[in-house]
DNA sequence: CTGTTAGCGCATTCAG
DNA sequence: CTGAATGCGCTAACAG
């Protein structure tokens, strides 16, 4: 492998001028700049990765953190992963994968004094995340996909629940429902104070109220059975219901079974409309449910430019908010008509 | 951050004695051993990662291949990146995520020159994958988590298909089932030579055979269409038919609707068995199917373990196969009684 | 605009 | 068994 003093040789320059016309750090004239670049073609040269970053102190990479624990990691979450590689490739930054215990510090404690990374991206943020404590001692710049509850200042991107549930019910309404349920984690994931579970059912209540609509919420826990005994408590309650808006992607099998069970098809006489899922969730029924899709490229690709920014001095806002995407597909149709 | 320096000083000792009590290259007494790690310890230090690469030219770091282009990326391949991301760190080594067009040889090339890794693992492998050649080229080690064609003597590992299909058939005609279809990948995919498209098959046929059943053969596009499409010429073909076994995920869910449709209920009158899908696709259905479930884990652990094996000079075997394990839901039963 | 030089933190020769 | 001295490949002062 060519190294930067081959192409000073070759190009007749001291190696610090090859340094500086590659990074820009000092004016080099036009015509050595072409003979240096010249050489480096020549011999395909390539800085050195670990060289430069021992002299620099900036090592361009990132780390993405992720916790074992949390395994309920999904296609949303793989899609945060390849976005965020692709983003931080192009910013000419490499992405490195930490999976450490949420709240094992000493874990995080010992990756990061190794010096390898400039920051990092946290994914599955919780509401009362230890790890950013940790990382804050550490000062080690972090972004993260997701919110705590108190977080403010920090660099972050979230889904816009409020945005999102308001387009849903918009959409629903649109189609003539007036009684709408709210499908939601369960309760005990709830009440722990889960960001998405309260935001999306403060954002729900609100854009039922703004719509003048009649709203219902239902918890289910995370399988099959949630779903289906949480339509059981619905329709039990609530026959009059047209229409589901579910947050809750696990349970939807349950749903649906339980729905043709009580010979009730989608869409005719319920409208389901899956909310924060992906593409290809939504594609696993028939009729393949009409979503709100994750932003997660989006996501994946703000929070590491979101760092990148600040690493190199340009100070992002953060606290962005991007609102998931309505996929119209078979699962959402026009109420029918009152009885 | 503490340096190598610091810990000398403060055990008295120069940092080549450090150095050595640290990396075991050379017998250090019992005495400075321990005092050289007591210093350590109070001064919280660690081994600066780009220091130690650079001196030692070699980086500990591997690189995790992935191609944008098969976007197809599953729960399974998200396993395997969590996994050897942990089996990587279980070594001392880090995974970085690199994302390249599977021909763009000029980007790994790239990539690879800048000395970052030591080594590399493929995902997603092909039949004919031109990173193999790449890689090759550069000297760059590496090991891949599936075959190519013609790859021998190449660290690898990957499913064992006639095993997995062996067993498979086993559960089915344990059950009574003699009549039993393999619904495969498309048509187009098998002419392409997709490595599991043909070993499945193969695997099927053999199993049948030895067996002594009757086997049949459908395939299907990767979506629901595709799979209610197989189902129809299957029952048409084939009205006899009591079980399938099905590699594609994809089209399941047209498979279950085409089903139903014929008032054939499962596992009644049909046993589903999905192969090669993941837990959390098996268990997106009423009832819960039945699979053999891919070994993410280990697969994901073994190619990093080969990789590391090698770059440390305890040269792996390579070519290792790993069945996929039967898990028993809820969508296989009983054969019915023939009329 | 360019050259000279001193490290970055550590592994590893060579002496003792 | 230990110490002193080089250099890994590059950046960033410091001098022209």
């Amino acid at each position: 492998m060519a190294t930067i003093k081959d192409v000073a040789r070759r190009a007749g320059v001291t190696i610090s001028t090859v340094s500086y016309a590659i990074n820009g750090t000092r004016p080099v004239s036009e015509k050595t700049r072409a003979v240096i670049f010249q050489a480096m073609d020549d011999l395909g040269y390539r800085p050195h990765a670990m060289a430069r970053a021992l002299a620099s102190k900036r090592t361009r990479i990132l780390a993405l953190l992720f916790s074992p624990l949390e395994r309920g990691l999904g296609l949303t979450e793989l899609e945060f992963v390849t976005c965020a590689a692709d983003a931080a490739k192009e910013r000419g930054y490499h992405l490195v994968l930490w999976s450490t215990e949420i709240h094992d510090e000493e874990d995080i404690r010992h990756l990061s004094s190794q010096g390898l990374v400039d920051g990092a991206v946290l994914m599955e943020v919780q509401e009362d995340d230890p790890r950013i404590g940790f990382l804050q001692d550490l000062k080690l710049p972090f972004a993260m996909i997701g919110r705590t509850a108190a977080g403010e200042g920090l660099l972050s991107v979230d889904i816009d629940f409020g945005r999102t549930l308001s387009d849903a019910v918009d959409h629903l309404v649109g189609l003539g429902h007036q009684r709408i349920a709210f499908l939601n984690q369960s309760r005990e994931v709830y009440d722990s104070g889960y960001g998405p579970a309260v935001r999306g059912l403060a954002g729900f209540e609100a854009a039922i109220q703004r719509a003048g609509a009649t709203g219902y919420r239902v918890f289910a826990h995370a399988n099959p059975a949630g779903g289906a005994d949480a339509i059981g408590e619905l329709m039990n309650d609530h026959p009059d219901v047209t229409a589901i808006v579910m947050m809750n992607d696990r349970a939807i099998p349950g749903v649906i079974q339980a729905l043709s069970e009580r010979s009730l098809t989608v869409p005719e006489d319920v409208s389901l409309l899956s909310v924060a899922s992906s593409p290809r969730v939504a594609e696993m029924f028939v009729p393949a449910l009409t979503s709100m899709d994750v932003p997660s490229e989006e996501l994946g690709r703000l929070s590491v430019e979101y760092l990148v920014s600040t690493l190199e001095d340009r100070p992002a806002e953060g606290g962005d908010l991007v609102p998931c995407t309505l996929v119209v597909r078979g699962s959402t149709g026009s109420a029918p008509q009152s009885l």
